[in-house]
DNA sequence: TATGGATACATCCGCAGCGGATATATTATC
DNA sequence: GATAATATATCCGCTGCGGATGTATCCATA
């Protein structure tokens, strides 16, 4: 599946995995196990990431530049020497919203065709 | 990524392309081609989808009792002979319902932090 | 203080899916 | 009769998921 005709996304659709990350690094950077838990309590524990899918994605995305590593430390006492903290890039961001976006297209279609209803 | 607590789908998420494809069979049945043809014009030509993963996934859709194919042909006068039409089962149609509401509420998550506006 | 469990990161590797390339045949068009 | 569009099928490289495994750290509690 390829999607085309955009110059700020090169691949869409973005894979579940690097959606809901980017998800999650919206309100503000966490780290990857943090990043693991919001996304389990975003989905009621619906959708759950192993290690692997998680810092493949993480390290994947770095190199895409959808996000980036911050060497600081949000909150200096109460720290973990271990975390790794990561935020978006505007790239990130503009991916995010351009996946929103589809994924609401293809909801739309759905409700469309009444597989979905109107009334959420 | 994986998805649990659901009887009825073993396997969500579902890739874009298998979307796509169930999404085009819901208002009647199609043969791979027009399949195509359908999923472009429900994404304004954005997505578009290879033989490969056509027929690909249409061979895996089968095998996993999403779709089956219908000997019947829709339309006796002006047909071809080399088409295959496929129909949605009863699992494929609940796996699209599934699949839907799980990407609804992703975009839900999205409006909720302000990626996506609520007035769509 | 030791013991265990949760936290945190990382890598390996099998498996599945995409997707372009390629092939082939039929149907329609000019 | 040539050409393009239609229609299906398979092959294979590449990417990504995801469980397994490994290591180390932090924290509670016994």
């Amino acid at each position: 599946m390829k999607t085309s005709h955009n110059t700020v996304n090169e691949s869409l659709p973005l894979t579940p995995a690097v959606f809901n990350i980017l998800l999650a690094l919206v309100d503000g950077e966490k780290h990857g196990y943090a990043i693991m838990l919001e996304v389990e309590n975003n989905t009621q524990g619906e959708v759950k990431m192993g290690p692997g899918t998680l810092y493949g994605s993480i390290k994947r995305m770095c190199e895409a530049g959808m996000i980036e590593e911050s060497g600081e430390r949000p909150d200096p006492q109460m720290d973990d020497q271990r975390r790794r903290y990561y935020r978006l890039t505007g790239a990130g961001q503009r991916a995010l919203k351009a996946e929103a976006e589809r994924l609401d297209r293809q909801v739309m279609i759905a409700r469309l065709k009444q597989v979905l209803q109107f009334t959420g």
